[in-house]
Formats: structure tokens, C-alpha cells, sequence
DNA sequence: TCCGCTATCTTGTTTTGCAAGGTAGGTGTC
DNA sequence: GACACCTACCTTGCAAAACAAGATAGCGGA
């Protein structure tokens, strides 16, 4: 399970990315990050997510009929959106080369499990 | 600059990270971050980091003179550390593993600079 | 004496993930 | 009709952690 506190503002981005081909609605988006390898992520973090990027201006929403169950609120990226989407790949590519760089200088173990393993856990 | 929010949780690894190899105190820590390419990391920062690290039992700290102003702080790994690092290392695989999946089921960018040079910025 | 560098620590603010819980539509079962 | 369950949305309040700002202190040089 990765901790809470290691998804802060990555999650932002996440979700950014997947409004970046289709449009999605909030629960749908909650189950995509599951599968994607993030575990669960319940609603009450991706709503209060959600409405912050509307009320930015990063997304907009438009409620449709669902064939099952209530409305369904389809949110898509705005021009802002895709600007800070950007920003986040580029951010994101910063965090991992200096945190790579970190591990590998001091002892090696950027992608490999070597004595890992011993460890166990999980 | 890489964001604040982004570096939650990463941080404190790091730092267990940089301890790993040989014993350093505080401020040490804060530049050694800078030269890794995480940007400024300012004492307010490192130093509850550092005391939440000592009080968890993840570091010891031993005083030591210097050659040029007051004493220094020096930290060690103890064996939680190296556990909580070990860890800290499966963790960080696991999201870089998810958001990496993420990008590239959505639109690839995983690693490359092709369209966003368009947007420019920085 | 005062400034600047080294070196430590504290207080309070902000952001954000999440637990907990509430509302509501639709379908099926008793 | 009453109830349970899934879908689908939202809110309130808490906790963790980065950081701005500032305090303290040793030492050297102008």
C-alpha cells in the first residue's frame, strides 16, 4: 500500500491524466486509479479533488444520465488543465531523477530487489 | 522547483536514504538535498524531520565539535531506519511503478519530451 | 561592536489524503 | 409497501508534513 502522505500532489496529476483522452466521472475515476496499481482510493478523496480542480478552472463538469443508478458527472480538462498536466510531468520527472539519483549515490537500489528480498514484508 | 505537496512522504525516505552510507548532521543534509537537484530544502524542514526521525527510533544522534562554529548534530541509521528505508523503497517503486503505467496507458510521455516542448514554460 | 557564516530549534500556517457519514436514484426480494 | 443493495454524488473534521519566519548561539573578520 503506498501512504497517504507519498500520493500528495501526485494524485492531483493523476486524475489529470485520465480526463487527458476521455471524459470520466468521479466513481469511475476511484475505481481507474485502483487498477492502475494506486490501491483504494475512496471517494472522499477524489470528490473534494475533483470539485478543487473545477472550482481552479482545471476541469469542467456536465452531468448525463446513467443507465444505471443517479446522474453521472462528467468532468473534462480545460486549456489550464492540460497546461498544469504539463507541468505535472514535468515536476514529476524532477522528483524521480533527483530521488533516483539519491538512491543509486548512495547504494545503489533504484529498480532492483536484491536484498530486498530478505526483508520480506507487505 | 519541484512542490512542496509533492515531496511529502518522499522526503523523510530520502533522508534515511542519504543516511544509509556514513553519518551527517542537519545542515549537511539540507545542502546534500540541493546538489541531489531537489531544490532548496530550508531548516524548517530538515530539522522537525530529523527530530521526528530521533524520537520514532528510526535515528540516533551523537554531538560533535566543529572546526567552524557550533557543535553538530550527527545522525546514524539504526536497524528501524533500515527497515523504515527498505520500505521506503518498495513503497516509492510501487507509485513511481503505478503513475508510470498511468502515463503511458494514457497518452505516453513516460519519459520523453516530444509535445510539451510546444507549451513551454518552466 | 557589528556583520556574516555555521548550526541548531520552535511556532504557526497551508495543503491534502482520508475516515465517517449523509443524500438520492434504480432494481430486486419478501 | 418495506427493505436491502448497488451506483453515484457530496460534506465535515482530523492528521501528517513541508515550510515561512524567527529565535538562539559559536566563531571569525572588518
Amino acid at each position: 500500500m503506498i501512504p497517504s502522505q507519498m500520493l500528495k500532489g501526485t494524485l492531483e496529476g493523476c486524475v489529470l491524466a485520465i480526463l487527458r483522452q476521455e471524459e470520466r466521472y468521479g466513481y469511475e475515476i476511484s475505481q481507474t486509479l485502483e487498477r492502475y496499481g494506486f490501491g483504494r482510493i475512496p471517494e472522499g478523496t477524489v470528490y473534494p479533488l475533483l470539485l478543487r480542480l473545477e472550482k481552479r478552472g482545471s476541469i469542467i463538469a456536465s452531468f448525463r444520465a446513467s443507465p444505471e443508478g443517479p446522474q453521472r458527472k462528467y468532468y473534462a480538462l480545460t486549456e489550464l488543465g492540460q497546461k498544469e498536466l504539463a507541468e505535472f510531468f514535468r515536476n514529476y520527472r524532477e522528483l524521480t531523477g533527483a530521488v533516483d539519483q539519491l538512491i543509486e549515490m548512495t547504494g545503489g537500489h533504484s529498480h532492483a530487489q536484491e536484498d530486498e528480498a530478505a526483508v520480506g514484508g507487505e
